[in-house]
DNA sequence: CTCGTGACTCTTG
DNA sequence: ACAAGAGCCACGA
């Protein structure tokens, strides 16, 4: 068997801590992939918070538009929600470039500091 | 099970 | 600042 039941279970509860990280982030910050990972207890899993985040229905309530890659950049994705990310967050009062780039060093969230 | 892909990240040049 | 390569590992065919 390649993926026994255990496996997915697993996966099912590290997903949830995703979200609810994700969820706990203040309006008008934003964090990255690779940090919700740490924050997670998971590093290097920084994919596996975008495949959580793609797993999420449409109408979902979670803030995912607060979630950036490294470069603090909205990443590009097949789905074509880019530009309503980007909305999202101007909306949000957090400064985004037409590119899609964001100043980490003044939005990134610090779940030490608050 | 194998293989390709990916809402990622880090290091180099 | 950007491009390329490597590492990472779950998901879907």
């Amino acid at each position: 068997m390649a993926t026994p039941a255990k496996s997915r279970l697993e996966r099912n509860e590290v997903y949830q801590r995703f979200y609810a990280l994700v969820d706990s982030i203040p309006r008008g910050r934003v964090a990255t992939y690779g940090q919700i990972a740490r924050e997670a207890g998971l590093p290097r899993h920084a994919r596996h918070v975008g495949h959580a985040l793609r797993a999420l229905p449409p109408g979902s309530e979670l803030p995912w538009h607060r979630v950036l890659n490294a470069a603090g950049r909205i990443a590009p994705r097949p789905g074509g929600c880019t530009p309503e990310q980007r909305r999202r967050l101007l909306a949000e009062g957090v400064d985004v470039s037409p590119e899609g780039r964001v100043d980490l060093a003044r939005y990134r969230w610090d779940p030490e500091r608050a």
